[in-house]
DNA sequence: GAGCGATTAATTTTT
DNA sequence: TTAATCGCTC
């Protein structure tokens, strides 16, 4: 095996043979920060660490996953199973599980996520007689989990008078209500959100010392990774959990710094050397990912931000070609672009799908980009997003689950009480509540405890009884066998498996995934040297805390890859495509008017261009559908950070050019693709309509659709002039046959969308 | 209590 | 445009 220090640069050798003592590494985009995260792990294995006193934390599973196959890669052994490598949320979930007893938890407390959270939020605001058109769940939910990343809680909250003056500015008084009541809602439940992990956990390790100390005692080396997100919980978590030994190793780049939305301060980073005098400080400085183009457009960009560590990238890399910057009429035509310039590039470059990614702002981006590559028949896969984990029959059938585990989860239990319908209602629910008001129970204790009379039917007998023989499997049969006794004896299977409709096929064949999920984690050995824990309880305590962007099915998979440039942080690919690049949208109009937004955007920005190896594009539209109408956005103020010397123009046209149809190959593909009559008929139903020559009238306005008929002369904002021949079908869906001259031919128009103005009726 | 049609609200980013 | 909630009827 070759030596694992081979290959590192000055820089990086000297971070990964410090051993003891904080060190704070600046790593720059592409720096190899992983590299040296990883190799410095090993280092300090082969130099007697005990991998069980290394504790390595991430933000994502990925980086947690890639952290842990990458020391194994260069251990050569498998002593790294006993690290303790994970994301801060479950590692913190795992440890909270083990001392929940402490806390007045169970151990098997539920996590709610952040829809599950909203939910609870809502109800109380119900509950309270609020309007929650004022009192909206996502802001509610937003203040109290930033008080909590700030350590703040509900009666400090109450009790602080510049917070209180803050909810009264906005009138919105009642909020350290909300949250007081949020909080014991919780705790009665037996459960946990997102920040309760980060939050508990401080409460764990500040009031308990025996606690302290024994995590003290077994974390002696500490390394954390994007330490520039980490917010104000982690900080004190991090720094109480390393008080003793003080061998904290932070990397970090507050270049990238993109998460203060939720609670990350990049105040951490800048003042490690005020927290730790003899703090050892690396810059890691030399790129190896981009060329000097990109890393000079990157180094420009981010220049504009004021608060920053002094440091400036470079690379040995060749200059490589210049950014390419495109201007687009509509959001479908920018899709088409993007997949047209992939196809090129594949064409002359000899690039596979997966050298591709393409980089937005917001996630409601995707479609036009989606439709344009199925078009060209280019595999793609779509990062993020709505998780799997959210969707509706996903997350009724985990609350079976959850409740099997923790009946006292009540806002579970309401959720699938009567659902398949097994005459549960509204009505009895109510009343179920109230009782367990007055009792001071819980709901699930108040249809459960045959002491407790007036309320119980055959109904909930029937349900207690059910929901009880599950239970019985919990101790000796794993999580699957309990899932599907669940998905069998509850109905819900079947209640799937009896729609027959589209979306109804989708729910059951995700109800199916889900199975197949459960089934691979009991098939899965453990890792981490914990105990073969294949329990219900133990599947769900993680299942919460995967994203979609951690079940990596088929990201290795040769194929485009569309994503957020959040959930792009920290990856790397030889094309890259930054879509979207306007006014109100990237930056977001939510950040136009904050400087500290505003830079945070720009970072963004950077974090963007630096995932780029050896191209990158940037494009913007002129327009895009936004609630399905029409708005108009200036280009981004980014663009013009971009020197000029370093920019390709040529697709940027004034005024009319079709910008669609920009490449020779882009088109070639467009003909032979049409030439092949049934795929023709799939790919119009997919796609937009193709832009062409036509370019709208100035005065061109959307006219009724409800008012054409047959004869009329009308005019489409992308075929151009034409006839309506014929129209067909009921009111809600007509369809019109128009005859578009020698261009275009006959086009069948769906009435209800199209952009028609009415030239002659 | 269930099912259907109508109204309306939402789009920033995620563990 | 879509998803979710509301309210009405059976």
């Amino acid at each position: 095996m070759q030596n694992y220090l081979d290959g590192l640069n000055a820089q990086q050798l000297a971070a990964v043979q410090h051993i003891d003592g904080p060190i704070m590494i600046v790593a720059g985009a592409g720096s190899g920060k992983t590299k040296v995260l990883t190799t410095r792990i090993a280092h300090l294995m082969k130099n007697g660490v005990d991998p069980f006193n290394i504790l390595a934390l991430t933000f994502t599973n990925k980086a947690a996953a890639e952290m842990k196959e990458r020391v194994e890669k260069a251990l050569g052994n498998t002593e790294a199973r006993n690290l303790y490598i994970g994301t801060f949320h479950s590692v913190f979930a795992r440890i909270l599980r083990a001392e929940a007893t402490r806390l007045g938890y169970p151990s098997n407390f539920t996590i709610y996520d952040t829809d599950d959270a909203k939910g609870i939020i809502r109800s109380i605001v119900k509950d309270m007689n609020l309007d929650d058109k004022h009192y909206k769940p996502a802001f509610i939910y937003n203040r109290i989990s930033a008080a909590k990343n700030g350590l703040v809680d509900a009666a400090t909250y109450r009790n602080d008078t510049h917070i209180q003056q803050e909810d009264a500015r906005s009138n919105r008084p009642l909020l350290a209500d909300i949250y007081d009541t949020y909080s014991k809602r919780c705790f009665k439940n037996g459960a946990m959100d997102f920040d309760d992990l980060l939050f508990k956990m401080y409460v764990l390790l500040t009031n308990y010392p025996e606690a302290l100390a024994k995590y003290q005692g077994r974390f002696r080396y500490i390394l954390i990774d994007e330490y520039q997100d980490t917010n104000v919980a982690q900080y004190a978590i991090i720094k109480m959990l390393g008080a003793r030994n003080e061998n904290i190793c932070v990397v970090g780049d507050d270049a990238q710094s993109i998460y203060s939305f939720r609670g990350a301060t990049v105040q951490n980073i800048l003042q490690f050397q005020d927290d730790y005098e003899d703090a050892v400080i690396i810059k890691l400085e030399q790129n190896y990912r981009s060329t000097q183009t990109i890393l000079q457009v990157a180094n420009n960009v981010i220049g504009n931000n004021a608060n920053q560590i002094p440091k400036e990238l470079w690379t040995d890399n060749a200059e490589g070609e210049k950014i390419l910057l495109a201007r687009t009429m509509t959001d479908n035509d920018e899709g088409k672009f993007v997949a047209d310039a992939i196809k090129e590039q594949q064409m002359r470059n000899h690039y596979a799908n997966k050298d591709f990614a393409v980089l937005y702002r917001t996630n409601a981006q995707s479609r036009a980009f989606e439709e344009s590559l199925r078009r060209l028949n280019i595999p793609y896969k779509l990062v993020g997003g709505t998780s799997f984990y959210q969707r509706k029959e996903v997350k009724d059938y985990l609350a079976y689950l959850r409740i099997i585990v923790n009946p006292q989860d009540e806002e579970n239990l309401k959720r699938i009480i009567n659902y398949p319908a097994r005459g549960i209602g509204k009505t009895t629910i109510e009343r179920v509540i109230v009782r367990a008001d007055q009792l001071n129970t819980t709901f699930w204790e108040t249809i459960a405890n045959p002491e407790i009379d007036g309320l119980r039917s055959s109904h909930t007998d029937g349900f207690v009884m059910m929901i009880n023989s599950f239970r019985t499997m919990l101790e000796k049969q794993n999580a699957y066998d309990v899932a599907f006794a669940v998905g069998k004896h509850t109905g819900l299977v079947q209640e799937l498996y009896n729609d027959k409709t589209v979306e109804g096929v989708a729910r059951y064949e995700n109800v199916q995934e889900l199975l197949n999920s459960i089934k691979e984690f009991t098939e899965t050995p453990d890792e981490e040297g914990e105990l073969h824990d294949k329990s219900l309880g133990s599947y769900l305590q993680q299942i919460t805390l995967l994203t979609d962007a951690d079940q990596d099915k088929g990201v290795d998979a040769d194929a485009v890859k569309l994503m957020t440039i959040h959930a792009a942080k920290g990856l790397e690919f030889p094309c890259v495509f930054a879509v979207g690049l306007e006014e109100n949208l990237f930056p977001s109009s939510m950040s136009l008017y904050d400087r500290a937004d505003l830079e945070e955007e720009r970072r963004l920005f950077y974090v963007a261009i630096t995932r780029a190896k050896h191209r990158l594009w940037i494009t913007y539209s002129n327009s895009r559908y936004r609630f399905g109408s029409l708005v108009q956005n200036d280009p981004s103020r980014f663009i013009k950070e971009v020197p000029p010397a370093y920019l390709d123009t040529t697709f940027t046209g004034t005024g009319n050019r079709p910008a669609g149809n920009t490449s020779s190959f882009g088109s070639m593909f467009n003909q032979s693709f049409d030439n092949i009559p049934s795929l023709k008929k799939l790919a119009d139903k997919l796609a937009a309509p193709k832009p062409a020559a036509h370019t709208p009238s100035p005065d061109f306005v959307q006219d009724d659709a409800t008012a054409m008929d047959a004869g009329m002369q009308v005019e489409h904002q992308k075929f151009g002039f034409g006839k309506i021949l014929t129209v067909e079908g009921g009111t809600a869906n007509r369809i019109a046959s128009i005859d578009f001259g020698p261009a275009h031919g006959v086009k069948k128009i769906m009435l209800n969308f199209a952009k028609l103005r009415i030239v002659k009726s």
